[in-house]
DNA sequence: AATGAATGAGTTTTCATTCAT
DNA sequence: TATGAATGAAAACTCATTCAT
């Protein structure tokens, strides 16, 4: 239920102090808000709650992040963060292109499984059109890095002779993207109506064998 | 913001009259409620404003379903049933294992894109656990329609020799659905972050031809 | 919890069947309403719930009784009637004054022990200042029956030597049915307070005995 | 209909003034709910009328006490420590047991006469079952108060030789209190049935020497 | 004598936000 | 930075009562 997203380096205070310390407390309230908006929705979360689960009070979460609105921005800049800084962390030119682009799915694949809030917090942000990030002009910069490492691995690919050409790399990573990010956001529909759980143990191997089998067999070249 | 989804046969009542009419009356609801638990999602839906929208009162809503609960749920089952009927429609029978299967990703693909509430109300769902459809059993019947089909079509498709068997045909759902849902429930964030919109003619063109070519590259037996 | 209270002969109709019967629907909310009235007070009880458990529709109570004031206050005169009835079917006489005291004080006690939700009903008839009585008629008409009976058995038991004189008839009165309703009106409380359940069966025969007891001792002749 | 209850020491702030003032707030939300719950019952108590009182809003009443059943339990401990209070500064050592036994009768006589708000509340919390109580754990101690200074009154009354054994002190109080409670509970259907005013002075005066009485006789050993 | 549907006003409760300290 | 208390508007839900049939 309290599945962590983004990197939470809590410097353990002595329980028992409450210290003078605005960064703490804006944390705090930043990490409540994380778990209480992906479990509720942007709507059905409720500022008390969110401060109580903090351990503050409201005038702190007004003093840090202005509104509701305001903080719900911020919890998302923090969740794309951590996505940010799993893809820039790969080193994928050491790898023969195949070897890489599976590495890339799968990582992307097991990011999503291991983030289930981070899924729900994208969700309620397109529940609400996205507006949120709209105001938080700090998400948009720089995210299209996945795009630029597949744009790049696809043409040394080419090269390599292993991929085929002529595929946009938004394309792909679309495909990719959609495959891991559904089959969490979506989990629970599909629990009731197919009665089967998506994100299972045994299941999120096979899936995750067959989204990388899926994206070679796109990328293979056709035979000449 | 306001495609219509699943099926609405109003019984074309005299303009202007305003009968004492249950069924009327409850159909309007169902209908404003689609739209504004789409646009907004389930808190922050207002009950006011539904029965604004549907031209009646509060205490019908309550007389008809309930609660909000149990309206959203109402909701969700009647738009599970567009999605059934169409499904059940498609005569595959007749086409080559190729062309059927082209098809149904094409119908599949198209639904979601020309339903973007279905969508959101599923997203919706989702982000509450999908605990509205649990209390709805109405909706956990007989919606493996899809499967069975798929099943069928991939089992010909091997006989035909133009596909590999040992395709799980969910694990096949899983990849399609995915796509065609998460192109549209992910659309705003999409386009502030990598600037496409992913639902833009020309792009939807694209990823159509797409995922259909994704998909049967992902069937084809592997060279002997 | 259903203790019933005066008398309610329903005569046994065929489950299934739904005659066009005045009588019986009439009886049928009556009936509810007791045992509503009783369990949530006036304001707490609810015009649904009543209808729904006398197997009716709201309108037929309208039709009845005009207003839940006036359901209420056919109940009360039910209610009343009740008790009326047994004190009329008391025959005395034939028994030595000290004997008939006994047994009029027992028969009261019985009677409130015995029907709780008589006892309810008019506590909540006093929370509302006996408001809905006053505009039933009935009710206020030959109820000082137990008065007169206690008036004859004290000349009666005076001129036996038994009871000392002076004692006025409603304050005898007022002593007895004090005692009967307070350890039936105010049982929860005590319970919790006091930790004993007033109505426990063995506490009853006691305070039974008691009251007995007393009462024949407040009208013991002084020596002299 | 106003009767106090309770003591309310209010902390004299400057009329006029409207600080930022929880205990005051508190406390005027309070003394308005006991006001209106003696006189409407709990579901016919409103609490916009309530807050209207006390010259607050209901997010106060809310930020207090949590709801209307939790107002309702703070209303009755608050009720039930006015008894109390009454019952600890009895100083009945120094008197003779009869004499003790006739103030005790009288002291109880007189508070329930004199609060009338004290006993429809009590009727009130009986009606639903004494609900609220159950949440207000502070209630239900330390109420035997009562019981054991009869007890020991009992035991001292024995010694002086001037009542007879065998008296059960919760019996005793169930005499006293049921007489005291009943005349003003069932006062306005007595009115109404019997003609008579219970509590109209000259009556009180009768009755209160009547309820000595009785008890004196109740408790006055046989003879010899 | 009976019903399903409708009404209008009111109910308790909650909300995001801000003030005074 | 931090807090307890306050605010005003709105939220979901309920109610007794009545209409049309």
């Amino acid at each position: 239920m309290t599945t962590t997203v983004g990197l939470r380096l809590d410097d353990a205070a002595p329980p028992g102090s409450r210290p003078v310390n605005g960064k703490r407390t804006r944390q705090n309230i930043l990490d409540a808000a994380q778990t209480v908006f992906a479990e509720k929705g942007f709507s059905g979360a409720n500022v008390n709650e969110i401060v109580t689960l903090a351990g503050t009070t409201k005038p702190m979460l007004y003093y840090h992040f202005g509104s509701k609105e305001g903080l719900f921005a911020a919890v998302l800049e923090n969740v794309y963060a951590g996505m940010r800084d799993i893809e820039a962390s790969l080193r994928l030119d050491a790898l023969p292109a195949s070897d890489a682009m599976r590495r890339l799915v799968e990582v992307t694949f097991d990011y999503h499984a291991a983030h289930p809030d981070w899924v729900r917090l994208i969700s309620v942000a397109n529940i609400h059109d996205a507006q949120p990030i709209l105001n938080a002009p700090a998400i948009a910069v720089r995210n299209e890095a996945v795009v630029d490492i597949l744009r790049t691995l696809l043409l040394r690919g080419v090269q390599e002779g292993v991929f085929r050409g002529g595929v946009d790399p938004l394309h792909l990573h679309l495909m990719i993207a959609s495959f891991s990010f559904y089959r969490i956001s979506n989990r629970h529909t599909w629990r009731i109506i197919f009665k089967r759980d998506l994100n299972a143990p045994d299941e999120a191997v096979l899936q995750r064998t067959l989204l990388v089998d899926a994206v070679l067999r796109f990328l293979r070249p056709d035979a000449g």
